[in-house]
DNA sequence: TCTTGGTTTGACCAGATGGTCAAAACAACG
DNA sequence: CGTTGTTTTGACCATCTGGTCAAACCAAGA
């Protein structure tokens, strides 16, 4: 019997549930496509998806090309597994601002933990940002559907903070663009703050600062 | 006798001084350049410079691929073109921070010009942006000498703005980094920014805002 | 009008790129 | 060890890409 033809694996943007004979991925597949989706993030993150080559992106991952597209049917599929895993998490710490906590505690707690994203997953956020800069082509309609309906409940929140006089009266849609600005910064222009702070590691003055921004930002 | 071969025109990032024997740029030369020029800013902020191709350059300015290469020696030598007339305004806003002056008022005011900046050159702010993001690999130098020793400079005179009081004491470098922040944001989020705050100008909020959060940022 | 020099283009090229395929190499397990 | 399904690869292909070139075209002044 010939060799099963398809490729191993999982890679949709769309919720693809889970056919119920998809066999366990081996041990090998598990390595492969790990490398994969690492060596992926370090191209794609730096050159974004038309820049990036194939090429690149198995040398990196220490595989042969046509052994890549073993495990990805396109360069595309590897772009998409990427996008995908990285959404599952990036809307995270603005989902877990709880309406009913300390209003100053949730959104200086939420700026914080999307700084601490920016510092552990500066690869993550700079796809994001190649992603967005050429016009977000892949994931418009996330941007349109569950980003904006997040932001919006939670801007509601917010408002209703600043209307009970708890927190500054400011526009939480801006308020929540500072955030992302001021977090997403460090990761994205490395280069630029590696250059003006040389040797310094900036996440630590840049977490003291944070707090010292929205503080006074939201002092009613 | 055989038609000059040479390009026309002026391209580079190092200081070319212009020959003395340079001919004017013929009314033709100039619409042409002005075009080629726009339409790489197009492309090259959207893709990258990888990510681009002369094929789209062209088709974008309303030339033949040749004709391009008849301006432009390269690729290259368009990009190149680009960041050199980038970061001749770039940096302006900055360079007219007055110490002399009122030290609120000057902060304000450059974050508002920054944020004019993004406004009205939002190509621009992209382009650079696509640059840092791939590791600012043609103008490296130029982070670490001419933006750094500005920078340099102007956070000495905030420094001493905050030794003596006169605003909050806060790192001068992660207050720099925030107004870069802030501002450009809204020119390269642009499709985020829409996506979430569908149909509104941003700007006008966004001058509001800013105003805002420096002041209250610079509060002694 | 003719000449001259700037401008435009079709045809072309070498190398890169995304992707395919059949065959070889290998891992696992009875 | 032999069988079976998985993994890996060399060779290959069509298309794209940056760039070249000689020839054709055109604008403008003498």
């Amino acid at each position: 019997m010939p060799a099963n033809r398809t490729h191993p694996g999982r890679y949709s943007l769309k919720n693809e549930r889970p056919l119920i004979m998809t066999k366990p991925p081996t041990r090998i597949q598990k390595r492969n496509q790990a490398a994969i989706l690492s060596a992926g993030l370090d191209i794609f993150s730096q050159f974004g998806f038309r820049g990036s080559t194939l090429d690149q992106i198995a040398d990196a991952a220490g595989l042969s090309k046509p052994n890549l597209l073993y495990y990805f049917p396109s360069k595309e599929a590897i772009h998409a597994a990427l996008l995908a895993r990285l959404l599952e998490t990036w809307l995270d710490p603005l989902k877990a601002l709880n309406g009913n906590g300390d209003p100053v505690k949730e959104i200086m707690g939420y700026a914080q933990r999307k700084l601490a994203l920016s510092k552990d997953y500066p690869r993550e956020s700079r796809l994001f940002a190649n992603e967005i800069l050429q016009g977000a082509p892949r994931i418009e309609t996330i941007l349109h559907s569950d980003l904006k309906n997040l932001v919006d409940e939670k801007a509601t929140v917010i408002r209703s903070w600043a209307d009970a006089g708890k927190i500054a009266p400011v526009d939480p849609y801006h308020l929540i663009f500072s955030i992302w600005a001021l977090t997403q910064h460090y990761a994205d222009f490395d280069v630029q703050v590696q250059a003006v702070m040389p040797g310094s590691d900036p996440y630590a003055g840049a977490a003291t600062y944070l707090d010292h921004v929205i503080s006074r930002i939201l002092q009613p």
